[in-house]
DNA sequence: GAATAGGCTGAGAGCGCTTCCAGTCGCGCC
DNA sequence: GGCGCGACTGGAAGCGCTCTCAGCCTATTC
């Protein structure tokens, strides 16, 4: 039923849905239209030739036979293994895909995604099953994940967003929490407050410990005691509430909070007892969300590109690939410290 | 330097990496093994054999080989061809999004993903350009668009979200704009308001038009004149505000809008005239989104399941892709009419 | 006992592409 | 004139899988 021959002279019409159609129509052999669609050396006309029939016939190579010959299949996944909730909730997620899709499609990749909707075994497997991808990008709840070191002991190349605690030896995209934590803080010391108190992330993320220490870096060097004025949140804004009373109760004169989220719940806190934001209590956040600019006052952050990790990921792991000896790449992405009057008081407020 | 030749005894040690290496260490053909994984015929206990060295060696069938040879892929396309801005701020795009991924991870379907970051031609081609995909699932601004022109002229099977106004012959998953429109504008009218107004959303789009002409078909229906009573309004709550005016300035003891962000709008410029709602002004909206039932008042509106828009889309490709006739599917959700206190009162406020 | 049916299996022909290898041709050089 | 060389091209061998076809072997039927 298939009509195997073709003729090769001009003026033909035909769908050409293989490289022998378009062989056959440009009169040059299989092996030549591979050349000129893969940039191999070809005479000028020749290829001018070619092209002209791939434009007229409209001809898309087959992606499943290019993968299955070539070992390379220009797909690339992305696993956001994250509570689903979280996922569409925190603007943080959907500005990282933004970046990873930017970048992708800048640069003709394709782009499979998994969002942590499924169990840890089955996202695993679901991956790994689409046994074509040419590398993936991670970003997780925690890093020190089944999910993750499924992937990072698998073949496929890997970059994550985050590093992990335990090694570093994986290919990561990240920000330097502990300088930014660091800087933060000392600004805070640095506008003459001393009991400058601290809410944590969640303990066990690694973002939540480095930004710790980083706190506590800062503290150290200014010869400031932290006892009892660090209180454990969990990056949510009612997280910041509790935390905050805690610290008050203890008497703090500045909170940095682990992210933004956190530190709104921990204004509530400051204004529930009547206190004065900067005057009273200085209050800093982390990330430099949409919101963190509008708040009353708005708040002092640490702003961080998400959207670039998100971009820059995505150049990591094409990197990688290009790589033939698969080196890591490890990205450290700047963060900047935005001040704002929650801590330098600024337009008095009656 | 590929060692061909395999013992067939158990006890063997090997990587397995293709139905041949399966084949020599379960010491049957590879058709046989094909039939194991694709559940073909095979004996029981030729069967147990297969599938011990299958899970013994961690066996992942070549994807790329897979689709080659059989023409299928399991991958389908998801193309959200929207406004970047909006795709992360109208939690509408996330929550399709979510449910068309729980449906495909169900299903064990892959999924590659275009968001609307590029030019109507680059996304036609990437997509196109993914030449294995089973399919696509398509959401847009407006379906009258060049991107869903070419989805549609080409050879994938396509499953609008959504219909197009000029032709219902695709498959299409959407809900009864106009008949839930007429249902709350009914409602509006039987607590006994005879000026209800219409806030549109934007004209041009199918959802905007046909909440029109529910509206209409109403208000006929009660006799009620319809004069001076719509103005128009684009889905955002700014629009909102301006439209109330509108209204408000001729007269209007109810105003049902296009969708909740314009009924928020709406409900900003009646406050800020002093009136009361319901009292004055009874309003509505239509969404159902997470916001409306904490406004002040709780908003009436319709509940239109988004995220099972998003499952049945991706139902409905399955489907189609699995009848050989693939004659199309089109798919009308129901929605739910929520009452809440800004139509029918309940405690009054001071 | 021959004929028929049916369950199970293997051989082999692709799917459409990439890529190695060898071959042709025109050129400059000794 | 013969040789080496580089630019270009075609032949052909796969990549790892699916699926048709034919063949085998055991029941079953008359």
């Amino acid at each position: 039923m298939v009509t195997k021959e073709r003729n090769g002279e001009s003026g033909e019409e035909g769908p050409a849905r293989t490289l022998d159609d378009l062989a056959a129509l440009s009169g040059v052999s299989r092996a030549t239209v591979s050349r000129v669609l893969n940039g191999g050396t070809v005479a000028e006309d020749t290829r001018r030739r070619v092209l002209d029939v791939v434009t007229r016939t409209n001809f898309r190579p087959n992606a499943a036979a290019r993968t299955l010959a070539s070992g390379r299949s220009g797909v690339v996944g992305v696993v956001m293994h994250i509570d689903p909730h979280l996922l569409f909730q925190d603007p943080y997620f959907s500005q990282l895909l933004q970046g990873i899709t930017d970048y992708l499609a800048e640069q003709d990749a394709g782009m499979m995604l998994w969002l942590g909707n499924r169990t840890k075994e089955e996202t695993l497997d679901h991956v790994l099953g689409m046994s074509f991808l040419d590398g993936v990008v991670v970003s997780a709840n925690t890093l020190d994940d089944p999910v993750v070191d499924g992937l990072l002991s698998s073949s496929l190349s890997t970059v994550l967003i985050g590093h992990r605690r335990a090694d570093r030896t994986a290919s990561y995209v990240d920000i330097d929490n502990e300088q930014a934590s660091d800087a933060i803080t000392t600004h805070l010391i640095s506008i003459g407050r001393t009991r400058v108190g601290h809410i944590t992330g969640s303990r066990g993320t690694v973002a939540g410990e480095d930004r710790v220490i980083g706190y506590l870096r800062a503290m150290r060097r200014a010869g400031l005691n932290t006892d009892g004025l660090i209180a454990d949140g969990d990056f949510n804004r009612s997280s910041g509430v509790a935390a905050a009373a805690e610290l008050l109760d203890r008497g703090v004169d500045a909170i940095f909070c682990a992210n933004d989220a956190t530190a709104a719940g921990a204004l509530e806190a400051i204004r529930g007892r009547g206190l004065r934001v900067p005057d009273d209590v200085a209050l800093a956040g982390f990330d430099d969300l949409e919101f963190a600019a509008r708040l009353d006052p708005p708040l002092t952050t640490v702003r961080q590109g998400v959207r670039q990790q998100g971009t820059e990921a995505a150049r990591a792991l094409l990197q990688l690939l290009g790589d033939p000896g698969r080196s890591p790449r490890r990205v450290l992405l700047p963060t900047e410290l935005v001040i704002r009057q929650s801590s330098v008081g600024g337009v008095p407020r009656e």
